[in-house]
DNA sequence: AAGTGGTCTAGACCACCGC
DNA sequence: CGGTGGTCTAGACCACTTC
């Protein structure tokens, strides 16, 4: 809590906990200036970090007020597959079907900005839900990212890409609806000729290195994916 | 371009253009302030909704650089159908199957906090992409929001609601794979038992009123969903 | 050590809302 | 009209990267 902005933010977030409903109105930021003893301009960064969080919202000429509740928080985060399960209340875990030191496919390579002939770590996960298969996961990583041999299945992917110093920022992901192989469905336990979501993601760095591909098959019936728009012409 | 930020912005996004490559710094935000005559805050502000565009990103310490190509508005925007087509290139147009005045369904009552006897007007249409039907959507309107009889089909649904001041603002969806019905697939033109991509919207405005309920269903071999997702730790 | 972005202050005026 | 959020100025110091 070292900024100041982040403890005027925290403030806001407590006594709306406390004591405020939806569509009530927030202290002036002229009022929270005085009550917290800083600038406009620190109020007005709180104030905003909250409004990214979906918590409140603007109305010019008027005031800053209480966001509906379950509105929060909807805003699509890049998470690991373990991350994702743990934030929808279920426990994660993983049987390892592949893993390999291969030259990058076609879509790959496109995607990744690779010659055919670089060599990626390939790694296919069949992913579990409370030992319910729920997701086929198929990661391709340039050798130069990652090379097979230092791979440790054990830990976290994006922990050991991090200590490589290839921090996972920001990823491009493509949805679609695909219906399954019959060896998928078979993997995922459900009727041949299911549908399934289909999860592309292509990831980079702060800096916009490539890092890794990715494509999960998910079980239509388990999972879903959710997200809030706002409209925001400006 | 009323105000100072934007005229910056869009300088910088100008200079980008002309002369910059991924990566490339930009000039500092000092030497902005001289470049442009303005404060330091108004170039940060200009820097931030570059850097909400996706086109620059900032490194603390070392300087702010532009992205990675086509890494831009991948950001989901909530769009109509329409202007959805038109951004993607096609000619979007549209059959009405149905309009009718009903009482709200359950999962439309439950998501739009009405009463199972309360009226909706209820709204189904076929979708078409450059006269290749693509999906179909049904939308549900609370009576209070707009009655059945005031529609007027020929105009823009989110103008209209704009107009009877409703505007939507922000929604929430969710989008899960599902299999076609038989008289849906009929109704898009493919194989009996295809796969699809369902997109349930609800939507609401500024100040969290709601407005809309929305169910679209897509063909899967014609339409994908993209979107960027950041780390974002903090 | 120099230069960069990140935070922060103490003011000011403008645009918009509601009475 | 007064109060609100939105923009803007001219400074300051801090945290971090780079050399």
């Amino acid at each position: 809590m070292a900024h100041k902005y982040e403890q005027v933010a925290a403030s806001i977030r407590e006594s709306i906990a406390r004591s405020l409903a939806p569509h009530d109105a927030l202290a002036s930021e002229r009022e929270l200036m005085a009550i917290h003893g800083v600038s406009r301009m620190t109020v007005r960064k709180a104030i905003s970090v909250l409004v990214d969080e979906g918590r409140v919202y603007n109305v010019h000429g008027s005031g800053t007020y209480v966001g509906s509740a379950d509105i929060f928080s909807k805003t699509p985060k890049l998470t690991s597959f373990t991350e994702d399960m743990i934030s929808r209340g279920s426990v994660p875990s993983s049987r390892v079907l592949e893993v390999a030191r291969i030259a990058a496919p076609d879509a790959v390579a496109t995607a990744l900005n690779l010659t055919p002939s670089d060599a990626v770590t390939q790694i296919r996960r069949l992913r579990l839900a409370d030992d319910t298969p729920i997701a086929l996961e198929e990661v391709f990583l340039p050798t130069t990212v990652l090379e097979t041999e230092s791979l440790n299945l054990g830990a976290s992917l994006y922990e050991q890409l991090r200590l490589a110093g290839h921090e996972v920022y920001r990823a491009e992901q493509e949805i679609k609806a695909i219906t399954l192989t019959r060896e998928d469905s078979l993997l995922l336990e459900v009727a041949v000729g299911s549908a399934a979501l289909s999860v592309t993601r292509v990831s980079s760095s702060r800096r916009g290195h490539l890092i890794e591909f990715a494509r999960t098959t998910y079980r239509a019936d388990r999972y879903t994916f959710q997200l809030a728009v706002t409209r925001d012409d400006k």
